[in-house]
DNA sequence: GCCAGAAATGAAAACGTGTTCATTCAAGGT
DNA sequence: ACCTTGAATGAACACGTTTTCATTTCTGGC
């Protein structure tokens, strides 16, 4: 029992033994008495066929083992039903649970996911992408944000990008193709508001942001939603410490700003992992008690910002609810392309927990 | 810039504006006055072609934007260049990082990960199995340990497994398959020996083990070895907490283990998510303090293991070793199918840290 | 019992590539 | 100058499916 855990499959061709290719529709069609295209038919639920007929070539390839071959129905109907996934960094709490759900998902309607490692520094890698586009996937899901659109639809044919956007429509309204292509529009302003309000009423007066990867957008419009939501309230603008959504870098800049910097009342993370580095510097380094010294906020609200030693308040964005959007856009342009730009828009909040107050 | 994640691509047909269709060999071939079949040669390296000519080919390819259709590529060769993962839970901190780097691994041997989410039970799903059989992935990894080999290898056609064992090869002397297929041995007891060493010199009698998925042949497996070095220095067996391997039945079972329960010296927890369960309960609930009332150590040790609020001592199983080791079985047996069974044998130690001691 | 329209059917033509096989070409040794 | 060997070449076929299109069979209303 629970023997193992890896296996590798071989064409017919190099195994000696086994000599039973995978069934073919030939073969079922022989075995049913049917020509091969009554078998097509039996697997394409619309197609005009007799329920009896239908019935006994899908009992006799149930029996045969046969499953139409995706290779050679996607030659001669140009889909694939794969969906491309470019990830720079798998291990990423976040990503990680966005790549599972969206997997999820798209499995429920029958595309599988085919995931590829983008380099470590974010960047597209051309030869990447040639050897990705090989595979004709019918979409593509990128989790780096430091290309241009126009340099990856112009790599892949026919390609028609789906934006994110945070915040601000209208940060785009130079640029007509925005609104030509449909959109998922993250109103972070609404948890960022919230926090700044229950920081204020804590009493905090000077805020340190503790930024992400500089060529994220998700990171600067957070920056820029902190800016003003604490303008609003008649505060001073935030302390900006530099980032890149790790850890590590949390930990030593947060080290930096109490040490070398003039400190804050409390640490905004542009993520919970970064606002677990904060937490970490602030406990275990310089003895500073959180939330009683200092105050900390993350952003995302993954699965770990529950977890007791860190019990972390943070700006949640519903991971369920935006991969249902994404999949729904994908999806709808993928049916009807030609069909209006659509925008759909997704709300944020703020969770509670032990790190204020 | 930096203003998108999500791109959906479209056929030809559908797209009303766009009429270029992807290159096809025929068209280079066409525009560089040559046959068709000059143009596969210049995309397979060992053809025999003249250098000068695969030049030209491979120049005005480039220019055209051309790759060879990996469908009907795979078509004629039976070879799909797709490695079919079937993971039940991306997000777990191990299992994120073993897809992370087994994509990066096979991706440079010019293999694409095909991601399928398996049922959160751990269980295997026929029509998961049927649907991924129909992109004929030219080898399958599964992370779920609940099902025979032979049934899987049955589904699959041709499927020739790769036995992932602990400690004892001897385990499947009873069963001839074993010795008949490939085999990666890793030798958990090594850092389960240095482990249980390292506690009895802080005088820690009673052991509890937090036990993961019943199903999994690596609990049981490690649950086994940490008997059999704690018997051979003398201690009396430890207690057995049962488990799933995560955070939260972690945390759980260790409040019920010294509320309930008689407590014990120390918590060899199965993997390092339920340690820190294990770690939170004792410290944010219990009172207790880590190391200096109970020690903890946990197994896998995953990048969380040194986050200074948990700094877990723990059993380091090295995971590019063993990722390396798995694609090289893998290819080795795609390449070689009749070659002799190899076996590749990986070692475990402790790495200290802050919770015991 | 007849006719129109709809549903069911199979032959043939794609889809884009790799491979076989027979042929041509170039080079090098006597 | 001749033969031999090996490399370079392209026509034809194969891979397993869907789709088109023309034909046949069924259905219901008069």
């Amino acid at each position: 029992m629970n023997t193992f855990s890896f296996l590798a499959l071989f064409p017919m061709s190099e195994r000696s033994e086994k000599r039973t290719m995978r069934a073919t529709a030939d073969q079922v069609a022989r075995e049913a008495n049917v020509s091969r295209v009554a078998v097509s038919r039996a697997f394409n639920p619309n197609a005009s066929l007799k329920q009896e007929k239908r019935d006994r070539i899908l009992q006799i390839a149930r029996e045969l083992n046969y499953t139409p071959d995706m290779a050679a129905r996607s030659l001669v109907t140009r889909r694939t039903h794969l969906v491309g996934m470019i990830v720079p960094d798998v291990c990423s709490p976040w990503e990680s649970a966005e790549i599972d759900a969206l997997t999820t998902a798209l499995q429920a309607e029958g595309f599988a996911t085919l995931l590829f490692k983008a380099k470590a520094d974010f960047s597209m890698d051309p030869t990447l992408l040639t050897y990705m586009r090989g595979f004709n996937p019918d979409s593509v899901i990128a989790f780096t944000e430091n290309i241009e659109p126009d340099v990856l639809s112009g790599f892949l044919d026919h390609a028609v990008p789906i934006y994110v956007i945070y915040d601000d429509a209208e940060q785009f309204a130079g640029k007509p193709s925005a609104s030509l292509y449909d959109r998922l529009l993250v109103r972070q302003s609404d948890g960022i508001g919230q926090a700044v309000a229950l920081l204020q009423g804590y009493g905090v007066r000077r805020i340190a942001y503790l930024a992400g990867k500089t060529q994220s957008l998700a990171n600067t419009e957070r920056q820029r939603m902190i800016t003003k939501a604490m303008a609003e309230r008649g505060m001073e603008p935030p302390v900006i410490v530099a980032g890149d959504y790790t850890y590590d870098t949390a930990y030593r800049a947060t080290l930096d700003l109490f040490r070398i910097g003039e400190g804050a009342d409390a640490v905004f993370a542009s993520n919970d992992v970064g606002a677990f580095g904060a937490i970490d510097a602030l406990r275990h380094e310089l003895g500073l008690s959180v939330p009683g010294d200092v105050k900390v906020v993350g952003f995302d609200d993954i699965p770990q910002s529950h977890w007791k030693s860190y019990n972390l308040t943070t700006v949640r964005i519903d991971l369920e609810e935006r991969v249902r959007a994404l999949v729904r856009l994908i999806l709808m342009r993928l049916k009807t392309p030609d069909a209006a730009p659509l925008t759909e828009t997704l709300s944020t909040r703020l969770v509670v927990r032990g790190t204020v107050g």
